[in-house]
DNA sequence: GCGACAG
DNA sequence: ATCTTGTCGC
């Protein structure tokens, strides 16, 4: 993972591999079967630190079943469109410390709903070659209609005549979603697996608690895994 | 030049 | 993202 690109690069140099990289984003649906399912964010407890998150859940049963929790120095600055520049390395790390692989990754940003295509959540789908889906909470690029108030509702996110994403509303009366592919899996499946995890609440239940690890939430003893050794 | 702009 | 309490609405 460490070997896709260089890290240590210019806005200029990372928006060139972006470009590059846009091209093996893979748009198509491989999350059949899925059942491990993690979720990851990113918090900064102060100018040039990061925290990152990595929660996994089980699914169908959508249970918590580890969290890990890394924290180091960052030194790209947040510019919009090269968020990934700034968060992937982080959450990799985080995702190194999960019991195991996680078969699918919803990230707390955007998939393919980038200028060059090749946001956080594609970024991090192609780096560790996972399926990943770009869940965020606010638009980056996109023109869209307003969903309707009902939960389940959605309007297609379009870049020109291009689908680039769509604009969800997980919970009724709240603010949308902006979902897109991140990697391996196609719009559809976004869709679904963003709704599928949502468990009441506007953010799906693998997103929420990555935010709360990150947060500096500590998750022991949520964790279906610690609650069972106790047991 | 002006406004927009994931986290 | 972060600085930050109470408050309005369902």
């Amino acid at each position: 993972m460490d070997t896709l690109h260089p890290w240590d690069v210019t806005p200029a140099e990372a928006r060139v591999l972006q470009e590059q990289l846009a091209g093996r984003v893979v748009r198509r649906d491989e999350t059949q079967g899925v059942r491990w399912i993690a979720g990851a964010d990113v918090h900064y407890p102060q100018r040039g630190q990061a925290r990152a998150a990595a929660v996994l859940f089980r699914y169908p049963e959508l249970t918590l079943e580890a969290a890990s929790v890394v924290e180091e120095e960052v030194k790209f600055p947040y510019l919009p469109g090269l968020l990934s520049f700034r968060e992937a390395a982080a959450v990799a790390h985080a995702l190194e410390g999960l019991p195991r692989r996680p078969e699918l990754l919803l990230v707390d940003g955007q998939g393919i709903a980038h200028p060059r295509r090749f946001g956080l959540a594609a970024h991090l789908g192609v780096l560790l070659d996972m399926p990943a889906v770009g869940c965020a909470k606010s638009r980056l690029i996109g023109a869209h209609e307003e969903p309707s108030p009902e939960a389940g509702a959605w309007t297609p996110l379009m870049d020109g005549q291009e689908v680039i994403g769509a604009v969800v509303r997980t919970r009724k009366g709240v603010k949308p979603l902006f979902v897109s592919v991140g990697h391996r899996v196609d719009l559809e499946a976004v869709i679904r697996w963003v709704l599928a995890c949502c468990r009441g609440f506007r953010l799906p239940e693998p997103c929420r608690w990555a935010h709360r690890a990150a947060g500096g939430a500590d998750l022991t003893g949520r964790a279906a895994d610690v609650r069972g050794r106790r047991a």
